[in-house]
DNA sequence: CGTGAGCTTGACTTGTTTCAACCAACGTGG
DNA sequence: CCACGTTGGTTGAAACAAGTCAAGCTCACG
């Protein structure tokens, strides 16, 4: 009989930073375990609808199974601040685990479908399997190293560095998902995505990636990317 | 017997997120188990000198026992952003804990004192005692959202605000410590420190401190800050 | 006494925002 | 099928916040 866990595999291929895969994976001898242990509730979210605010979500966990979302700080004249898009298999923030309520809201950009789990039940589970233990630890190892990027990005570097980082960043993390191999890719942020995780206007968002596309870098279509010049793609990405 | 971690405590005060009061005051019950656990060394590094450097730190998880200092991440050109302040009580970061290398620099503003652990024990104490887990969790659970607070700093607010909301995390951080309760307190900050924590320049944040003076907000003199104005202060750092 | 680190101030430049107008694509209801 | 509002993107001109450059100051320290 397979467990709830297994059951959503399908869509959440195996990658080592997965935390669906991690749970599904984490060893023959403990799936079982799992099924008794960890009930999950599969949710939906149509695409620009809010899915959680801040103070939600006291005593559950939520994964991303499927589609693109956001979560972002709200300052009271409505600027936000996006601080990591989540992509299938990431968990909403590593912290719900241990007991702290959400501090940030999550929008849904895409449709969205995701799993929750008790608190309790988790938690219970990590601290019965080390091996699962050690991948969550490395997930939100990886949570950590990214927000302390984004704390470099956007306090030292330039509007093009910034956003030529959030993209290549992004192709990264969606080809470690299986879901990006070659230079184009799904890409459904709208300018003003980009501009709240930049910390810049859409205005500016859009008169950069216009001058990307005039020199012939990138190209965004079709809620698609294509990178047409890696090379120096990357260059203004790293150079420095 | 007083264990090694006992005997820091004086340096230590007691308070709530201090990590050297969390495993000091983790139980009774538990108290010679650590003894026996862990093994503590101390150190000290003058101001100015760096502590650490990327890549550094591969099993010991050390903490901060007296000083202030910084922990950066640099670009080649030289230009730094400075990812939160050390205090007393402060684990350098939560995820050496679980393995993770050390991803930024560690630099001493003041003279420090800190103690190193082996991660293995630090570790293995965690996993024995659900007290201390707890309160590392939150710990780190702390860390973590006040670098998502960095993040929206950078990303949206104008320098005074960035300015004025650095000083006055830096008041309540200290408060929380024993270390300032009136409106004047230990300040051992440069200008430069300043700059690299808010992404501005040199500078610019001289600018503003004098304009903070001259409107008679705050006053840096010695080492210390003076907060002369706390309301239109706190209206500027909260104002949105 | 000289040197270097830290701070201040002013003039000028640059990157980004703001404001505004406009266009294209899309879904909805008459 | 067309009129319409909405959402998302583009472009240019003007305003503004912060950066750069440069000079001069203080103060601690050898």
């Amino acid at each position: 009989v397979p467990t709830q866990l297994l059951n959503q595999r399908p869509s959440c291929p195996p990658y080592e930073l997965n935390l669906c895969h991690a749970i599904a994976s984490a060893g023959d001898d403990v799936s079982d375990d799992f099924s008794a242990m960890l009930e999950a509730t599969e949710h939906t979210v149509p695409a620009r609808r809010i899915a959680f605010r801040s103070r939600d979500l006291h005593d559950i966990v939520p994964i991303m199974c499927e589609g693109w979302a956001a979560s972002a700080i709200a300052l009271s004249d409505g600027s936000r601040q996006i601080l990591s898009f989540l992509l299938p298999g990431d968990l909403v923030s590593a912290t719900l685990l241990f007991g702290a309520p959400l501090h940030c809201m999550v929008e849904a950009i895409t449709d969205v479908r995701y799993r929750t789990f008790r608190r309790a039940d988790f938690k219970a589970a990590l601290f019965k399997h080390p091996n699962l233990f050690e991948k969550i630890s490395k997930s939100w190892i990886e949570e950590k190293s990214r927000s302390d990027q984004l704390a470099i990005d956007l306090g030292r570097r330039t509007a093009d560095e910034r956003i030529a980082r959030l993209i290549l960043g992004l192709k990264e993390r969606l080809e470690q998902r299986g879901m990006a191999n070659g230079l184009s890719f799904e890409f459904p942020l709208r300018q003003h995505h980009i501009a709240d995780a930049t910390g810049l206007t859409p205005v500016h968002v859009s008169k950069v990636l216009s001058e990307f596309r005039r020199n012939g870098l990138i190209e965004i279509s079709d809620r698609a990317v294509t990178i047409r010049d890696l090379e120096n793609f990357q260059r203004i990405a790293t150079l420095r």
